[in-house]
Formats: structure tokens, C-alpha cells, sequence
DNA sequence: GTCTATACATAGATAGAC
DNA sequence: GTCTATCTATGTATAGAC
């Protein structure tokens, strides 16, 4: 097993594992996408709209990356997806509705997955673990959509942001639901639930807010998660819980 | 005194005191931002100049942190500032110089008054401290400052954003110095001091980061600095030495 | 030192051929 | 379903009057 690891259940999640899960994701939320969509995309063949979808969304997520969606003309998003400008314009009806779109699709993404996850816990310290682990191989596998999220929600619509906004703090429930759960049972002892849940948050964000930190030390996401769930357990736990 | 506040030292600096340090540093800055821009800014009148500087850099962190640097406009700019587009024109030679500009600016006061509160802690528990609220009253007086920091980073030249991030890494290396002195001292007790940097960092740009959501919550930048140093002291410093 | 008027480039968006 | 060509708006930047 993996060194430092705090292994509590056999059950426990590694990255490679969770890594073809998003990948089953991914297809079938880009078809969801299309179908939903059916009356702003103007192509009828599934096949065809899901891959040029696919292909769409990458592409922006890759440009989008380096100078921002602001920067990145749809001339760039052409050139770069080998779509032309006119065929763009069969997929969306504007470059707002393009933001928009990948944001939800992310969404919906990670709210299916990380619930999913988490239930399979059964102590509030597992659970804990799983949240974290979780969270962090999400946001490593989809780096660059969250990077996205955080650096383009300020030019949504106000429709939009709020359910951004409200997306953020449905995680950070996630987190206040384990925390309440872990003191009811004795096993956390925490002075401040909800600044807690919040830093924890904080701590997973810095993951994708600054890759370039992480990259250039050669920190792997499952070393960062161990080392986040040790800095969360010492405040959360008192010390003799801790040992195994 | 303040409930909840681990008094540890007299001269632990309260937000107060901060908010005058850094009101001072401000027209300072802008008068050395006039001298050394000399060739840039077509003005010669210090006077003149350093009165419209202030105007121009605070309308545009106002504009910018809305819907970011990109999005507005020099007309935007110059409609709120009350100066014409030419008149713009006579403090900076492009939109780049101007985020450049503001860039240095921030990263000078800071770097500054950053060093300059350090220096007066004594222990390093003291001295993690001061550190901790030092940054989190910088992030709270110029937030304006660090949000357009963070976010219009990319957009910045190669060489300036090496800049940004010399400037990040050195806020950090403050952090490892004083966990490395503590672990030397045997007053600290930490299994990996660069990450502990890291996450200390991150928890603390937070403040910034996510302003709407401590502003809805009613935290004030006190209560949140207090949770913050109880929340590294129970990672780095062994139970017993936390007692008072 | 500041203004107005204007040049020039590039963006988003669409029409119509294939 | 996709392309090329084109329209229109808006942005940065400057010239020259005051």
C-alpha cells in the first residue's frame, strides 16, 4: 500500500481508480448536454453533435487556460478546434451560452460523483477521508474545468452565478454534514464547524488555483491529499482518537 | 482585549493600527510609482500626477474587480475616472502598462510592510503570529489590490508574471523561515514544513478569494485570523506547548 | 494638461453557397 | 452540416484643437 497512507477501510479510493470513472462521465454528460440543449444546437445527428461537442469543450478548456475565455476569440476557438466559424455557431447560439454550457456540464459532474463517493463511508472519519481524497482527484482529473469555473464565473449571467455560488456551498455542507455528524458521535471535537469547513475547501482549491506550485515541487495529488488529511485530522480529532 | 485572542505578546498589532500603515505606504507608493514612470507618464506636474494616478488606480481595481481587467473598457475607465481617453493616454502608454503598473505598486507595499511587522515578533509562535494577521489585514485593507493580483495574472507578460511568482514564493519562504526556526527551537513540530508554507498561504488568500461568502457570514478579518492561528498552532505545535 | 474627433484593428455574429 | 464572405459593434490608440 501506498507509504503514509492512514489506511481506515479497504474500501478507500486510489487516484487511478477514480480516474476512469470521470472518463465513463465525461461522454455521457456531453450527450446529456446535447440533448438537453436540442433547441440551441442546431444539428440533429447525435453522433456527430456528442464528438464535435467533445471536441469544443476541450478546446476551450485548453485556450481558456493560458489567457482566459475573455481573451480567447472564437476565431481561436476555430482555428484551434479546425471548426469554422459558421459550424461554431450550430452548437451554441452565442460565446455566453458556450461559458455557460461547460459550466453546468462540469457541475453536474462533480455533484453526481463526489455524492456518490462520499456515501460509501461509514464513519464520520471515513467519510472525511473519502470527501478529501475525493474532491482532490477531481480536481486533479478535471484540472482545467475548475480552473475555469473559478477564474469565468464572475462573467456569467446573475442566473448563473448564483448557482455557482450555490454549488460551492453545497460541497461546503458536505463537509459541515461529516463535521456535525463526527461530533454528535464523539469522535470530532471542533470549535468552529462551518470556518472549518470553509478552510477545508480552501486547502483542496489551492490544488488547481496554483498547479504550477505543485507541478514545479513534484507534489503528487495523493501525497497533497495525505498530507491535507493529517493537517485536518490534528485540528479536528483529539490526539488519542488519531492513533490507529 | 479581544475574546478569543491569544495574547501572547503587547505588541501584537490590531487591524486598526494596521488600516493607518497601509493608508500611509498608499500615496507614498503612488509618488514613487510618478518618479520612476517618468518616461512613461507624459505629466510633470507631481502634483498633478500622483492626484490622477490615485484616481486611475483605484477606478480600475474598482472596474477590474467586477468583470475583470479584460472586460473593461478604456471608455469604461475613463467615463468613471472623470478623465478623457487622451488625458489616459498621458499616464501610461497601453492597457499592459497599466495592469503592470498596478502590479509593481501592490507587490512593493506589501513586500514592505509584510517584512516590517515580521521583524518585531520575537519567538517564532510569535512570530507565525504576527505573520498570520499581518497578511490577513493586507488582504483585507487592499483586497481590491490582491483579487485583480490573482486574477489577472496570466494576462501579464512573461517576465512580470515570473515577477508575481517570486513575490508568492517569498511570502511563503517567510512562512518556512519561521516553522524552520521553530522546529530548530523545538517549539514546533511539523512533518513537512513546505507544505505546511503552502497550505498556510492558501487558507490565508482565501480571505480574498472568496470575500462574498465571509462577508455574508458576518466573519470579520479578526475572528477569522484567530481561527486561522488556532488552526496551524494545533498542526505545528505539540498540545502541551499551546497552554498558556 | 486635457479635450474631442477619428483612425484602425479585431471581436462577435450571420447569410448564403456548397 | 460545414464552409467562406461579410456586416456591425466595440476596442485600443493617436492627432491635433484648445
Amino acid at each position: 500500500m501506498k507509504k503514509g497512507r492512514t489506511e481506515i477501510s479497504a474500501a478507500a479510493l486510489t487516484y487511478q481508480e477514480f480516474r476512469n470513472i470521470v472518463e465513463v462521465s465525461m461522454e455521457k454528460i456531453c450527450r446529456a448536454v446535447f440533448h438537453e440543449n436540442r433547441d440551441s444546437i442546431k444539428i440533429k445527428k447525435e453522433e456527430v453533435a456528442v464528438k464535435n461537442l467533445i471536441n469544443i469543450f476541450n478546446t476551450t478548456l485548453e485556450l481558456s487556460n493560458t489567457l482566459g475565455f475573455q481573451a480567447m476569440s472564437l476565431r481561436d476557438l476555430s482555428r484551434e478546434s479546425g471548426l469554422s466559424m459558421g459550424a461554431l455557431y450550430s452548437y451554441f447560439t452565442g460565446k455566453d451560452e458556450l461559458a455557460k454550457i461547460i459550466q453546468e456540464q462540469g457541475r453536474r459532474i462533480i455533484g453526481d460523483i463526489l455524492k456518490e463517493q462520499v456515501e460509501k463511508g461509514e464513519s464520520p472519519r471515513e467519510r472525511l477521508q473519502i470527501a478529501i481524497r475525493a474532491h482532490l482527484f477531481l480536481n486533479e482529473v478535471m484540472q482545467k474545468w475548475f480552473y475555469f469555473s473559478f477564474m469565468e464565473a464572475r462573467n456569467l449571467s446573475r442566473a448563473e452565478q448564483k448557482l455557482a455560488i450555490e454549488s460551492e456551498l453545497v460541497t461546503e455542507s458536505m463537509f459541515i454534514d461529516i463535521i456535525e455528524c463526527g461530533i454528535a458521535r464523539g469522535s470530532f471535537r471542533v470549535s468552529n464547524t462551518v470556518l472549518t469547513a470553509s478552510t477545508i475547501k480552501a486547502v483542496l482549491q489551492d490544488w488547481y488555483l496554483k498547479r504550477w506550485k505543485y507541478l514545479r515541487r513534484k507534489v503528487s495529488v495523493e501525497e497533497y491529499a495525505e498530507f491535507i488529511i493529517s493537517l485536518i485530522e490534528s485540528f479536528v480529532m483529539p490526539k488519542e482518537k488519531r492513533a490507529k
